[in-house]
RNA sequence: GGUGCGUUAGCGAAGUUGGUUAUCGUGCCUCCCUGUCACGGAGGAGAUCACGGGUUCGAGUCCCGUACGCACCGCCA
């Protein structure tokens, strides 16, 4: 062994002790005789102390030398109160180079100033850097506790392949070409969720599986190719028993990693979730709802709200107290561009100021109607009120994101909060107008609510399902849901999707046979681990919590992955490249 | 598939209405310094201004295209 303690672990109390130490040297301080290094590994940063008789032995040492360091803990004249380490220093006797480094590419420090693609390429060196060091350790911790948790509930943990069959219905497969089967490809999971419901089938009642999962879609800052799903299904269960457990497994994660103790999980209907917060992922660290203002301006005087109501549309609300000086008219302006991007028309806005409106709809709009919205809102001095009038969806949606945008600008958000939500009877079906058919909204396995078991193969726009989202800080945590176990049934939802019989047959041929030798009734969800720690480590970026990520168009800048590959392995695999 | 922003020494940035030798910080190299911990001081090296085309007497600067990066919309059962 190089070393006999870390860089992370001596204390005054260490004083005197003779020590063998390790690490990447960090910072060298060369004061002329005298010369300092701070050495860095995983556990921290212990500064090393070459006097006068021992300068010598790092005179070529550089930033990022590997060495390993004979010497005496003795303590600090003044204590560096900025390290865990910072009272003592090693006085070295000895040193010996492990490895010499080319000076990087850029500053390994927890403020670096390299830009993030440059962190990507050369990520082996990011990882040095405490702000993507604790964050894969805080993943770990995460891993673990759910293991015991989950173990100490019976849970086991089933492995699922990775080659696997391609599932239409969902996001796009990455696939990869079979050799001994000509022309034919397995595809990576998009989740293991045909395979953990026919472990419920094979008795296996309740399974986890910390699981990696692929989807060929584009990428957002929050959303990776290949990410990793804490995955669970439990047997002979319902609702209750799957968040029971999923809140049990959420509060050891906060207790044991953020201390937090007091974490509630409140429960919205999805259409009350889209008619309040217009997002099906709310941000819950603070309230303020729109409100559904569409009565009031049917007959309105001003043609863009009544037209809007008499071609079916909604118009809705949203009111922030207190701002009417803090939002000036380029801010709507801005705004108005905003909601654009969510096919809105526009953004209307009322300033209310003792008792007086001024604002974009001000002269448009009579004084009884603004009357009747100041009570139905039940206006303040000071209040602002922002209003979209579009289609039900486009309204929500754009008055949602201007909620989401607004409460962070006018700092409503409480960033030391975490509020869960979970977000209960999504819809069972979408209209998908590319295909010109129904859809599953989450996937055709999902049960729908009792009450409209008869709606399903007839109004499909009306039936709900039992499928379910947790919601954390406006991100989507989890989805899950009860599933069918039921051929019966199964087979009408399968109609409802205008699936044929040969495409159900080649599609899910193995999976519906399987519930026809006797399936528990199951439910189960997929928590986006690295959601989760995202939130838990206070970052924006998935990346951040990603060893190797990749790039938003799905590159790996450090391996440069995909790439190419030699003629003689597309030849074992029969595959030739099409020429544009 | 679409929209917006960006690309200038190793790294991060500035660069005015188009005009002589492209600026600053940091990192790097050399020298000085015995208590630093973002050490300090002196000096030095380091740039085909992403790529391709165009406008112009003249382009880092204006225009078009391409590539790459970031964010967002679509997409993500």
């Amino acid at each position: 062994m190089n070393r006999d303690h870390t860089c992370g672990e001596l204390r005054k109390t260490d004083v005197g002790k003779k020590v063998r130490l390790a690490g990447w040297v960090a910072k060298r301080r060369n004061l002329g005789s005298i010369v300092f290094i701070d050495l860095r590994d995983r556990y921290g940063i212990t500064q090393i102390t070459f006097d006068e008789a021992h300068s010598q032995l790092v005179k070529d040492v550089r930033n990022e030398y590997v060495i390993e360091v004979r010497g005496v803990v003795s303590l600090k004249e003044t204590a560096n109160p900025k390290l865990e380490t910072g009272e003592i220093e090693v006085i070295a006797e000895d040193c010996k180079i492990l490895s010499s480094a080319k000076t990087t590419p850029m500053i390994i420090a927890d403020e670096t100033d390299a830009l993030e693609d440059l962190r990507l390429k050369y990520r082996y060196l990011d990882i040095r850097r405490n702000p993507i060091k604790d964050k894969l350790i805080m993943r770990d911790k995460v891993a673990t506790i759910v293991r015991r948790v989950l173990h100490e509930d019976d849970f086991i943990e089933v492995e699922t392949p990775i080659l696997s069959k391609s599932t239409p219905e969902g996001a796009r497969d990455y696939l990869v070409p079979s050799r001994l089967y000509k022309g034919k490809f397995y595809a990576l999971p998009q989740s293991p969720q045909q395979y953990k419901q026919l472990l419920m089938i094979g008795g296996m009642d309740r399974y986890f599986q910390i699981a990696r999962c692929f989807r060929d879609e584009d990428l957002r800052a929050d959303r990776q190719p290949e990410f990793t799903q804490i995955d669970m299904e439990m047997s002979f269960a319902d609702e209750e028993d799957i968040f029971a457990e999923v809140e049990k497994v959420m509060k050891a994660i906060f207790k044991e990693i953020k201390g937090v103790d007091d974490l509630s999980f409140p429960r919205v209907k999805y259409v009350d979730a889209m008619d309040k917060y217009g997002s099906d992922k709310p941000d819950l660290r603070f309230d303020n709802p729109m409100c559904n203002v569409t009565e009031l301006f049917r007959n309105s005087a001003f043609s863009v709200f009544s037209n809007c109501v008499a071609e079916g549309g909604v118009i809705k609300a949203l009111v922030f107290h207190n701002a009417t000086d803090k939002l000036s008219r380029k801010k709507f302006d801005e705004l108005n561009e905003f909601v654009k991007i969510y096919k809105a028309k526009g953004l209307a806005y009322l300033k209310y100021d003792n008792g007086e409106f001024t604002g974009s709809v001000n002269n448009a709009l009579p004084a009884e109607e603004k009357k009747a919205l100041s009570e139905q809102l039940k206006l303040n001095s000071g209040d602002v009120v922002l209003m979209v009038a579009d289609k039900k969806n486009i309204a929500e949606t754009a008055l949602g994101a201007i909620r989401k945008k607004l409460g962070e600008e006018l700092g409503l958000i409480d960033k030391d909060k975490f509020s869960f939500v979970w977000i209960t009877e999504f819809p069972m079906y979408e209209y998908s107008e590319e295909e010109g058919r129904w859809v599953s909204a989450h996937h055709p396995f999902t049960a729908p609510r009792d009450e409209d078991v008869d709606k399903l193969t007839t109004d499909q726009a009306n039936c709900y399902s039992r499928a379910y989202d947790l919601v954390l800080n406006g991100y989507e945590l989890l989805s899950g849901s009860v599933r069918i176990h039921d051929s019966q049934m199964q087979a009408k939802v399968f109609d409802a999707l205008g699936l044929s019989k040969e495409q159900i047959k080649n599609k899910f041929g193995f999976f519906i046979e399987a519930f026809e030798y006797g399936a528990p009734p199951h439910c189960g969800v997929g928590i986006g681990i690295e959601r989760l720690v995202m939130i838990l480590s206070g970052t924006d970026n998935i990346k951040d919590v990603v060893a190797f990520p990749k790039t938003a168009s799905a590159y790996c800048l450090m391996s440069d992955a995909p790439n190419t590959v030699d003629q003689d392995q597309l030849d074992f695999l029969s595959l030739q490249i099409k020429k544009d």
